[in-house]
DNA sequence: TTAAAGTCTATAGCCACTACAGGGTAAAGA
DNA sequence: TCTTTACCCTGTAGTGGCTATAGACTTTAA
């Protein structure tokens, strides 16, 4: 299989694949005697691991700790473990910040009341009670 | 007013401010005799209007568009609230995607027994069945 | 035979900052 | 007055996780 039927098979492009052997991620394949990548089904396992953690959120460096666990000589998966809740507390943290997003930003579209721009609600309440000066802009 | 204050009464760092100069969220200052950039309290409204517009999740580009419109020829705020509508679309598209991920990392972590690692029930749903090959990692 | 599609390396761009290095200036204490 | 310390300047490079080019080569299909 070369660089293209990995990247078909796994919906990756070809640069993010030639990107992660770049950073280590994926292992350096053989070469063909013209020097193209050659893949075994093992590579497209691997990459379809790396693309469901980067879809799970889990930064490289957190891929690059799960794929040591993996192989490592550590006993327990409690890491592993220790590494999805860190990461689930993230999005969880996320998720809170968002939703005060989605309520101040509410607030403000319903602030508007389509009038003339000098009364308008939403820069006032970006601007949050200073007068808008007007030699800016 | 020197950078420095304007960096302290705005809760900012000196090297962000002139970043937004640089890419003209900023006007740029008069300068004292030895080149120090003198700010006046204006220029503090203007950086904290950036600063709102940014905790909220305006990119820079919406940032200067609402800038372009407070004090540009337009007659309504129509287009003010509807970068604001769109920006909020973004934020609940985020929202349910961040559930979603909530949901499935939630999952996986509960599915840990926390048993050898080769039982791993988090890595096997990463690899989603796939036994994993030993010749990578 | 030739054209299209694939592959290679190397490099630069994206976003919104952040962090230096290597210099000059200002304000306070001794 | 001298020195120390804190500030300020410009310019450049780094962050994460890709994505996109340029310019050359190879393979495949018509």
């Amino acid at each position: 299989m070369r660089i293209g039927g990995l990247a078909a098979r796994s919906g990756t492009l070809v640069e993010t694949i030639r990107y992660y052997e770049r950073i280590g991620l994926m292992p350096t394949p053989p070469r063909s005697p013209s020097g193209y990548r050659q893949y075994r089904p093992e590579h497209l396992q691997r990459l379809l691991f790396l693309r469901r953690c980067r879809a799970l959120g889990f930064s490289i460096e957190e891929i690059r700790s799960l794929i040591a666990l993996a192989s490592g000589p550590d006993r327990s998966c409690r890491t592993v473990r220790s590494i999805a809740e860190r990461h689930l507390e993230d999005v969880r943290q996320k998720l809170a910040d968002l939703r005060r997003l989605e309520l101040a930003l509410g607030a403000l579209v319903e602030s508007c009341a389509g009038g003339p721009i000098a009364e308008c609600k939403i820069l006032e309440a970006l601007a949050q009670g200073a007068e808008r000066s007007t030699d800016f802009g």
